[in-house]
DNA sequence: CACCCAATGTGATAAATGTTACTGTAGCTA
DNA sequence: TAGCTACAGTAACATTTATCACATTGGGTG
């Protein structure tokens, strides 16, 4: 497990890796399921070791909007701030893998970042990183229309995944953009069209 | 001076204002100036002690979608983020009155995290408040249309200026929601229809 | 006052997106 | 194989938003 943190995290020192294993909870979830609910109390910081996670922020609606990613080696910044104040969450993070990570108690998280440079500098970082991440989400709403936001759309779940063959419905896509699926139907033909991705059933291949 | 920033921040230990005192910067913008401009360095954090900061999103097209307000006593979380590594600015930060600021040079804010108590709590505050209005602006953008976005938007601009008389024009508004002016006057329209303002020359007034 | 100009109002029209309704199709299973 | 179901395609229409064109209004200034 120690290797596991050490490849995951090769920022951190190695007393603070062994302050981790010392201190730390371990806890897995099934791919599919919530691992945080929007209004839930938060009293640790999560660092993600294995899976994957997608963040997303909950409409009264019940809309599914999709933020961002986590992948091993980054923690939840949205814990992070609540858990310095045992906040509520105000996000939905759900696992879309088997997961495993780390819980940090509130109390280890503030002590180690007076202690360990690391532990700062990881902080620091993840907060930048998650900050600047919500701010390109902003512009994708803000200044682009379906079609563009799509396109960002489908390159992040590329990265994501790894793969050019993406495995996802149009419902889905509809469901984490707000929109209908006939709109993300159309749209993905036109793509089509204009050869940027090449569909088939639950499944959609991007194109260079 | 001293205290102003006591004023202004309460929060802030006798000693870390000491401190402040003995190496911060001062500064001062008149209304309308840039303060920051997207892409630029920065290597201070500022703390705001007089006057009004809008932070907007601008994208590429030259739009300029409004974030949110700095009050007298906080702080530029953008500016803090990306002072930690010297990154350039997400954002562009815009003076709407006369404002003074005290700038923290890089170094120094990155020592008190370790030294004062009262300053990390007050960075880590200042990180999940702007996180938390950004989530706030992707919900507004994300899942409501035009006309419950402008009721946000004129709510947070009667909060910020203390006042139900809103000095701005239709026009300004429509720029900083990324639409057009017409779309504005018209929804500005049916509200007064609905009783929700008084609408005058470049004033629109809140009832109720 | 006469004029100018920024701000506002408004209709017509286009484009994008949302909604409804229906069809087809692949894959699974009884 | 028949039937079921999730996924996908698509037409028709409604609604929202964007764009264009032009009228009106009110305040300031010569």
């Amino acid at each position: 497990m120690q290797d596991s943190l050490k490849a995951n995290f090769p920022t951190f020192s190695t007393e603070l890796i062994q302050e981790i294993e010392s201190n730390a909870i371990h806890q897995s979830y099934k791919a599919g399921d919530v691992i945080m609910r929007t209004g839930q109390y938060i009293n640790n910081t999560m660092l993600l070791t294995k899976g994957q996670i997608k963040i997303y922020r909950e409409g009264e609606n019940g809309g599914e909007f999709f933020m961002y990613y986590l992948q091993p080696g980054q923690a939840c910044a949205v814990s992070m701030i609540c858990a310095t104040k045992s906040q509520t969450s105000q996000i939905m993070a759900k696992a879309t893998e088997d997961v495993e990570l780390i819980m940090i108690p509130l109390t280890l998280m503030e002590k180690w970042m007076m202690q360990h440079r690391s532990w700062y500098e990881f902080v620091i970082f993840t907060y930048r990183t998650r900050f600047e991440e919500v701010l390109e989400v902003v512009d994708s709403i803000a200044f682009r229309a379906m079609d563009e936001r799509l396109e960002f759309y489908l390159k992040r779940y590329a990265e994501a995944s790894g793969s050019k063959d993406l495995k996802v419905s149009h419902q889905e896509i509809a469901t984490e953009l707000n929109t209908s699926r006939e709109v993300i139907s159309r749209l993905l033909k036109k793509m089509e069209q204009r050869g940027l991705v090449s569909l088939h059933r639950n499944q959609i291949e991007l194109l260079q």
